[in-house]
DNA sequence: CTTGTAAACGGAGGGCGCCTCCATATTTGC
DNA sequence: GCAAATATGGAGGCGCCCTCCGTTTACAAG
């Protein structure tokens, strides 16, 4: 033997440098065209043969999985400044406010997060667990000042955040949702806390929506 | 000519019978199968020939459209009954809680809503009106009564419906939802009216189920 | 620098599903 | 019956998925 087998070989430069093509094309490809762009065209993009892609990524969800990491990590860290938020209810509300928002900018984020939800896939159970912590945390601190209800989970909330995206591919959606987080938000509120709360901090001019 | 513009030829009887196979086929393979089925395995199915299927569904939504029309037929009409019950918040959590068992039965029926619900093909244009003056009415009773907040609008409720639903493949997901849907029908109430419903009927022993 | 070898490359190819098109078969009205 | 109208079904073109493997490349030992 020439060499022991601890010995580890540094990675080829050349495949650290198309992984990471890979990488940065299929963001753009998936942002743009959602989860179910061709991988051909993310490999074309790349300038990569779709063998390459495949050999990096041998699924479809290990692609998408490598691309949304780092973005679920700023949702995780932005919930972990909110925790210094006075108020634990107004906390949590921001948050999920910050993820509509977040996820207006990505159209593949959707899906993403909607995969890591979903749980159909072993691959997203890190990401999954990241985020429930971080929606957990929230929530818990919540529970215990006695805000809020405490027969909802973290999987819970963060299901029912994504699914209020999730089929809002049209204009105006996001005031569509903010307002139904608002709604959900104040739906967990326990009863007998309400009125002390009842002119919590809220948007100085909401503008008189009429219903339909 | 032989015979004027205006004299409509009965349809053909093989036409009607094939067409009406299709829609068996299809409503077997969608409901296990999911919105993706394969159209190949439906015509088979249906033991008609690929081409038979597209002459009578030009496109996978008119096939879908055509299979859960009358599904949600049923919905509108269970809104229909439940506007003669008393409590108005009370009849629109009873109807989302209904929808909820409803979709549970039919794997496809969900992404169908979700088609409707997401108003991106015209098709489901006259489906989606009617389910929005399902919940519109029911809505607009609770908000006349002054019970809910009247900044919702129909479209919201239901995409917040379609949407809770939406990523729940898992045992277990339908009570995830029903406890949403108490969240959220909860959220509706407008604050001053909170206290007086404080004590409305609620599920007797609600199990005491923590969060996380 | 040379050279052996593990690692990476890329694209051809088999498969599958979508959808179109049209030669053939069936039904209807007269 | 007969002709015209209508319906049928599957072959074929396309695009994408993913695998497989002959070729190329980078690393490191001498």
């Amino acid at each position: 033997m020439s060499h022991s087998a601890e010995t580890v070989r540094k990675p080829r430069a050349d495949a650290v440098r198309n992984r990471e093509r890979v990488l940065e094309a299929a963001k753009a490809v998936f942002s743009a065209g959602g989860p179910d762009a061709s991988l051909e065209a993310v490999a074309k993009r790349a300038g990569v043969g779709i063998g390459t892609l495949y050999r990096h990524f041998p699924t479809r969800e290990d692609l998408f999985e490598a691309v949304y990491r780092r973005e679920v990590q700023q949702l995780t860290e932005l919930a972990e400044q909110l925790k210094s938020e006075a108020d634990p209810v107004e906390a949590l509300r921001r948050w999920l406010q910050s993820c509509v928002t977040f996820i207006a900018t990505k159209k593949g984020m959707l899906a993403a997060l909607a995969l890591t939800v979903d749980g159909s896939s072993e691959i997203y159970a890190g990401t999954f667990e990241r985020l429930i912590n971080a929606v957990g945390a929230l929530l818990a601190r919540a529970i215990a000042a006695g805000d809020i209800r405490d027969d909802i989970s973290a999987e819970d909330v963060l299901r029912a955040l994504i699914g209020m995206c999730y089929l809002h591919d049209r204009p105006g959606w996001q005031d569509s949702v903010m307002r139904l987080v608002d709604v959900f938000v104040d739906g967990l509120r326990v009863r007998s806390k309400v009125d002390s709360n009842a002119d919590r901090p809220k948007k100085p001019a909401a503008p008189p929506r009429r219903a339909k």
